[in-house]
DNA sequence: TAATTTAGTTTGAACTTCAAAATATCTAAT
DNA sequence: ATTAGATATTTTGAAGTTCAAACTAAATTA
């Protein structure tokens, strides 16, 4: 049927990611928990670097370090993380989930491997390795690059 | 190399598709146009439904219409769009783009394929029917699915 | 005509973001 | 040791983003 890549590629950008962010947001409200998907992906980033620094937290992001800093201030409030500062550079403020972040975590990521895993089991991609390969590629070129 | 399909899709929806917004919005930025991503999506959006009502716009955007009043104010003050209520039935209201409005989609929608174009090369994409096909299924199963 | 439905706007509150200014701490150079 | 500069983070002000709920206006139905 002759698709055309940047067609193909430019839906899947501007509506099937914000799509499954809205999906994603859906579930949490509906689990009762009230964090915005943006305070979810803080909580995954603080997960994720080390040593969960702001600067370091920010990075991963993408934002600036101000824009985080509003962000943990809530997250904070909301029992979701704890600063402390570091005892060898006292400039520096270590980042550290909460057991409720943690357990809010679990269940937002069971969730989203139930949809992938629902996707690849439709779709049939699991077999499809050329498929991962490509996807793995265009990953690995964004961290590259940019 | 036996990539696990769930960690690359992860992957490529918590980092990439960020990334790619980012990139987006930095070039916007460059360019000198004040629009944040979401605003063009608005644009986007506008385009592409008809009649452009109000409520037809909300929907492809999925937001609620009260957060879709906001954003048109805020673009009809800036210039890139106008109102105009139906004829037919005055509780309709249709937006409508502007010459400037055309103009940035225009310079937007070339960045966007220069950037797709670029990525589709520089991996090999382009003769990889595997995944565009794949992809389109996957876009598809969203459209059809929620 | 009155009641209901539909289309959109307004409002209040919370969240998101950045740039720029401010604060605190550390490091390097004198 | 003092000073100057670099680094890490927070604060502030302004603009955007979002929703739910209350509101207005117009069309439809009973």
């Amino acid at each position: 049927m002759a698709l055309k890549p940047k067609k193909v590629i430019n839906e899947l950008l501007v509506e099937v990611f914000n799509q499954i962010l809205n999906i994603e947001q859906q579930k949490l409200h509906d689990m009762g928990v009230s964090l915005s998907m943006n305070e979810v992906h803080v909580l995954e980033a603080i997960e994720k670097v080390d040593p969960p620094t702001m600067s370091n937290i920010a990075r991963k992001l993408r934002v600036t370090v101000g824009t985080l800093t509003t962000a943990i201030n809530r997250l904070v409030e909301k029992g979701y993380c704890t600063r402390a500062s570091d005892q060898a550079d006292r400039r520096k403020v270590f980042v550290y989930l909460t057991h409720q972040a943690n357990e809010t975590l679990k269940k937002h990521d069971a969730f989203h491997d139930d949809m992938i895993n629902a996707i690849i089991e439709d779709l049939n991609l699991e077999e499809n390795t050329v498929l991962i390969e490509s996807l793995h590629k265009v990953s690995e070129y964004f961290k590259n690059k940019y």
